[in-house]
DNA sequence: CTCGGTGCAAAGGGTTTGCATACAT
DNA sequence: ATGTATGCAAACCCTTTGCACCGAG
């Protein structure tokens, strides 16, 4: 009963450039934007068009995340598995990142009849550099 | 050294009636448009920057929280305590509601000399609706 | 009477999409 | 050779903002 083909994907240099930038950005958690800079440098050629179909491929595959915390652009994620993060308001760095512990939470949803996927924990506040500097 | 002024704030009937219609909607967590379709209903001339400017000021005061999940719309919050919510990646509804138990993220983030202030935890997945519908 | 809030409409920023071409298979 | 991924640019959507008028104080 599969109607739809398997949307088999052809290896491309712009493909291989985008995740190889997403992972190379360590926990910095670049936007678009950012990742299309970065690859730039290689493919000046490369449209921001296509840095955003392969973050969405890339992110339906599985193989890098998508977070929409707090700003007005998405920021994509090497790692899937869950994490928790913590973002300064003020320089918008990811100061720290932990497996998460996710408690009562995750339990009283499952008993709620959810099907949990994944969760992610974000807490808001200063890092100690933006403290010190304020 | 106060050199601005503490920007007094009139009551308007605008005001009010976004500040009524978040809170009406529950758990609901409305979006910028749901709030405008809601007080419309009382106040037909009302505008939708109107709406945005009201919703930016009561996040401001503290009066309602913007959360900013999946979607690229924001949505509207009317209570201020941290809570954990759960959404259905499908139906888009908050499913459950609940306060956290930070646990050793949060432990973990003030060690590191984070000044945390808040923070979401959103769970991912399938509503039992939408479960069983698929 | 004052000046902050409103309505309207246009601008803004991030993301998506249509189309002809280039290229992986 | 075939059809997918690309580059380019226009379209989209949500949100913000400039401006003249309205109305709370």
């Amino acid at each position: 009963m599969a109607i739809e083909t398997p949307a088999i994907q052809r290896s491309t240099r712009q493909l291989a450039l985008v995740l190889a930038a997403v992972q190379a950005s360590g926990r910095e958690h670049p936007t678009a934007e950012a990742v299309f800079a970065r690859v730039r440098r290689v493919l000046p050629r490369i449209s921001l068009g296509t840095v955003y179909r392969n973050l969405q491929r890339l992110a339906a595959d599985g193989r890098i995340g998508i977070a929409h915390v707090g700003g007005r652009s998405a920021r994509y994620d090497p790692t899937i598995t869950p994490r928790d993060h913590c973002l300064c308001e003020q320089c918008g760095r990811n100061e720290y990142e932990a497996t998460p512990t996710p408690g009562g939470s995750v339990r009283a949803a499952k008993r709620a009849g959810h099907q949990v996927r994944g969760h992610a924990l974000v807490l808001f506040g200063r890092c100690r550099d933006c403290t010190r500097a304020a």
